[in-house]
DNA sequence: CGTGCTGTTGCTAG
DNA sequence: ACTAGCAACAGCAC
């Protein structure tokens, strides 16, 4: 269940420890992810290159390369990368493997194969289907309250769902859309159009705060999500909203409540955030 | 043993 | 143009 602060953690690691080290060889033990990996892309432009960098954009991971390649990679719904020693066997849904320098070995694991890999030339970058669309970074400054305002004029859709759409703000998912409604006290079902500048000022904030608190605190873990490593986040347990329907609400002790909107579970207290 | 739920995103049908 | 719904898949709680 890997969102933006868990990507985030995951860059960070792959920044520290895989930045300066070389793709020795890719293995591609099943190809078949949400698209079909491009095995000949991904083997001509990454075997035998250094890493140069580790990016985000919003949940997709970009590892810079030698000579002008960039290495995607989407963990999708239950994906992960683990840092090992090459020796390690194998283990199931392990579908890539990327041996580097100093016998370890970088793995991409998807049980549910919803996630994505390919490589491009960098220069493709901004071409790129799965880029080219992606809206505002929620944590970089081009996310304000007033570009905020701005986008919501208009959207009729629900601002739960609305914040849910990558193409206006990129990489907010299921549960920190919630919990940013909750810290910015908006009914996940009020129409986008008809947040004043003050709401979107509190929204803004929110979805800063919430995911950067995230951040630090390793990411949320409510299943399976580890990091590099295998270590799980701590911020479940600062889930104010998230998956604690008929709990107290953490400011009034109202019960949670929840609802489903665009197929999705949305919780949210019924008290605090008025329509 | 089912049945129903789950973190994402992009395609399709309306 | 914009939106809802579903499909891709595996695992787990019940």
């Amino acid at each position: 269940m890997p969102e933006l602060p868990e990507v985030e953690n995951i860059r960070r690691a792959l920044a520290r420890d895989v930045v300066g080290h070389t793709l020795l060889t890719v293995e591609v033990h099943r190809e078949k992810l949400r698209k079909p990996i491009d095995k000949e892309a991904l083997v001509h432009l990454t075997t035998g290159r250094r890493v140069l960098a580790a990016r985000r954009r919003a949940k997709y991971l970009l590892l810079d390369l030698e000579g002008e390649a960039t290495l995607l990679v989407h963990l999708g719904m239950s994906g992960r990368l683990d840092l090992v020693a090459a020796s390690l066997p194998l283990a199931k849904h392990d579908h890539v493997c990327f041996s580097l320098d100093g016998e370890r070995s970088l793995r991409y694991h998807d049980p549910r194969r919803f996630g994505l890999i390919d490589a491009f030339p960098t220069r493709d970058e901004a071409r790129h289907p799965t880029l080219r669309e992606l809206g505002l970074e929620p944590l970089s400054a081009e996310l304000s309250a007033a570009s905020l305002f701005a986008m919501t004029r208009t959207s009729h859709k629900p601002i739960k769902t609305f914040l849910l759409d990558g193409k206006r703000v990129a990489g907010i998912g299921n549960i920190y859309a919630s919990e940013a409604l909750f810290a910015a006290r908006l009914h996940p079902l009020a129409a986008a159009a008809t947040l004043d500048l003050a709401a979107c000022r509190r929204l803004c904030r929110a979805l800063k705060v919430t995911l950067e608190r995230a951040i630090a605190h390793g990411g949320t873990t409510l299943r399976d999500f580890r990091d590099l490593y295998g270590a799980r986040g701590d911020f479940a347990r600062h889930l104010r909203a998230y998956g604690r329907t008929g709990a107290p609400c953490p400011r009034c002790k109202t019960a949670i409540a929840s609802l489903t909107q665009a197929g999705r579970s949305t919780y949210f207290c019924p008290s605090c955030q008025r329509r």
